[in-house]
DNA sequence: ATAGTAAAAATTATCTATAATTTTGAATTT
DNA sequence: AAATTCAAAATTATAGATAATTTTTACTAT
């Protein structure tokens, strides 16, 4: 997601950054149709602008567009679950062997606290900011502006996987893997906290969900 | 203008796509600004598909937008060279290890016509070509659709380092490399192949070079 | 000459309007 | 009753026009 200041950020941006909330919230069910012109009357908008955020939705795998017959909110299935998850390890793990060295005491304090805040939460959505907080402490020192910005859109997508699945029933547990995480980095052992972090991010739970229209159906999520 | 389109492709996505093949080509200097206007007019277009091609740069990595202030050519530097070569050599490890159980003998054989091809490449633009044509050889059958797209995007952005680098001056050479990675596949020994395939992708070259403009600065270039 | 400032030009971002295409739904036929 | 066809409605895609902002240019003052 690239993130341009809130006053100088431009109509296209809102939109598609608001419509990619929902999306990820799971507000939107998956093959929903956007339909340009509705989305321009809840802005307020054109549809030129909502047409730029169809674009910037179908970039960040979203939405998927057909020419002449509209966008639609982007399924997913099992497969691509797991596709998302693998995408993950590989880069995060990339971006913690490079941020390692640059990782300061302060940080992993900061990520101990989002950890525990992770432990305390009451619903999925404070967990997986918890949780997002986490990754991006360790993983921001490495100073890669593309790497970091494909995994913030694989977060998106995996976030969109654990709301889907973890909606409303949620109960907190405690996360070995982010406190051995630390514990590995605070002994300089950047390559088993690695190996940690590539087991964590494709922990992969499987359970019978209710969508929103009320029917049930296997859904599966990410919780790393 | 005739919307009488014969392929079923938007024009969007054919000014996107003709703007990245210049901008991977080196034909627009990195920061050279494009202006809806002019593109528009170029492509006898209005410049709502124009600028809907941008986001597509954008998201690609090829041009950046500040708001209000138009689209340029992104530039980079050694830093995201780098950037780019760890990032396709983490995510076609993991493309090779999944695709290697369903690559054919048939697929292997194309592989090797491939980098016979690239060996007897006259320029840069026929070597890419093929090399390019090897890695999505053997990469295709992980079948990982959203993996496939992130690393065609990480070609076209080593390309256009390559092609900036070795512009005119260019000598063919036998890739050992890709014969190696071959020979181990052939030998069903995967996790040696994804090895040699990690290494081949970070391969960087480095040498002075002449810009369009008539200056001479350090380029550098992955050639894998 | 150089720096600062204001008017002019160019450009971006948006809106309104129009053309083309697809989807929907009813009427007709098998 | 089911399938097919054709017209109407909805929707997408593009064009043309307008307002707001930035960049450029020219002018003035030091």
């Amino acid at each position: 997601m690239t993130t341009t200041s809130a006053k100088e950020e431009t109509l296209a941006v809102r939109i598609s950054r608001i419509l990619a909330e929902r999306i990820v919230a799971g507000e939107i069910e998956p093959g929903t149709r956007l339909r340009q012109d509705h989305v321009a009357e809840e802005f307020g908008a054109s549809h030129v602008p909502v047409r730029e955020a169809f674009r910037r939705l179908e970039a960040q795998g979203l939405a998927v567009s057909e020419p002449r017959r509209g966008v639609r909110v982007a399924s997913f299935a099992l497969s691509e679950v797991r596709e998302v998850a693998e995408m993950r390890a590989a880069l995060e793990v990339l971006a913690l062997r490079h941020a390692a060295p640059h990782i300061t005491p302060a940080i992993l304090d900061a990520a101990e606290e989002a950890t525990k805040a992770g432990d305390k939460s009451r619903d999925v959505r404070e967990w997986e900011e918890a949780n997002r907080r986490f990754h991006r402490l360790i993983l921001t020192p490495c100073n890669m502006p593309r790497l970091l910005a494909a995994i913030d859109d694989l977060h998106a997508a995996s976030a969109r996987f654990l709301f889907t699945t973890w909606r409303s029933s949620w109960e907190a547990r405690t996360d070995h893997d982010h406190r051995a995480i630390l514990a590995a980095l605070r002994q300089g052992q950047a390559d088993q906290a690695a190996a940690i972090l590539a087991r964590h991010v494709q922990w992969i739970g499987q359970r019978p969900v209710k969508t929103p229209s009320g029917a049930t159906r296997d859904a599966f999520a990410i919780v790393g």
